[in-house]
DNA sequence: AGGATAGATTGACGGTTGTCGATGGAAGTC
DNA sequence: GACTTCCATCGACAACCGTCAATCTATCCT
C-alpha cells in the first residue's frame, strides 16, 4: 500500500504547538489596543520623552483634532493603566504611569 | 500687576513636546492593529515557537473558532506583513515572516 | 470522472471605535 | 455673583471588526 501525499507531508509536520495561556494574551490585548491608534501612539511618545507631566492643552495644540477627542483618547490610555493624570487649578496634566510592568515599559521603548 | 495661576503654572510647565512622526507612528500602528487581538496573539505565540511552519488545520484544532474566523485571522497576519503561508497539496503551511525588521522582531520578543 | 477534503472568499450580523457638536461641571478672574 | 476657561461626558454617526453559515476553488484519492 503506497502511502499518500497526506502520509508523507504529515510525517515530517510540526507536533501541534500549544498557543499562548489566553488569559496572558488577553492581558496584552489591553495594552495593545490602547496603542494601536496613530494619535494615542503619538501622545505616548510625547509623554515618553517629556520630563514633566504634559497638559491636555498641549495635545489639543499638537493634534488637529476636536477637544473631545483628545479628552477620548487620553481617556482610553488612562483605562488602560499607561497614563495618570494630575490636576492643577483647571488643568489637567498627563504622565507616564509610574508602575508600568516591565513587559510595557519594554514595548514603550521598542514603540516610541 | 499680581501673576495669576495661568502665569505661575506655565511658568513651570514643560516646553510642548513635539509628537513622534505620523508616518512613524502609522507603520507601528497596522503591526499594533494584527496583534490587538487574543487570538491572532495566540497564533503569533504558536508560530514563534514551533521550529516548523505550522499548517492552518493545527489551528482550527488549537482555537474554538469556525475554519473561516481562523482563514480571516491568518489573512489579517498575512496584510500586515508578520507571517507567510505556503502551499503543500491542499494544505498552507504558515510561519513567521522571515524578514521581519528589528522593531518587529523586538516587539514579539516582548509579547509571545 | 466523481467524490472528498483543505482552505479562501462572500455576505450578513451585532458590537466596538474614532470622530464631532453640544452640554455639563469645576475652578479661576473680574 | 457673572463671566470665562479648561476639561470631561453625552449623544449621534459612519466606519471598522470578529464571528459565523454558506459558497467557491483547488487539490487529492479512488
Amino acid at each position: 500500500m503506497k502511502a499518500t501525499l497526506a502520509d508523507r507531508v504529515k510525517g515530517v509536520s510540526s507536533p501541534p504547538s500549544i498557543p499562548l495561556p489566553r488569559a496572558k494574551a488577553d492581558a496584552s490585548v489591553g495594552v495593545l489596543k490602547a496603542l494601536a491608534d496613530p494619535t494615542r501612539l503619538q501622545m505616548m511618545g510625547m509623554l515618553k520623552r517629556s520630563p514633566k507631566a504634559v497638559c491636555i492643552c498641549d495635545f489639543t495644540a499638537a493634534f488637529e483634532l476636536s477637544q473631545p477627542t483628545i479628552s477620548h483618547h487620553m481617556a482610553k490610555l488612562r483605562q488602560s493603566g499607561l497614563v495618570e493624570v494630575t490636576k492643577i487649578g483647571i488643568w489637567a496634566y498627563y504622565r507616564l504611569s509610574a508602575r508600568l510592568d516591565a513587559k510595557t515599559r519594554a514595548l514603550l521603548d521598542v514603540l516610541v
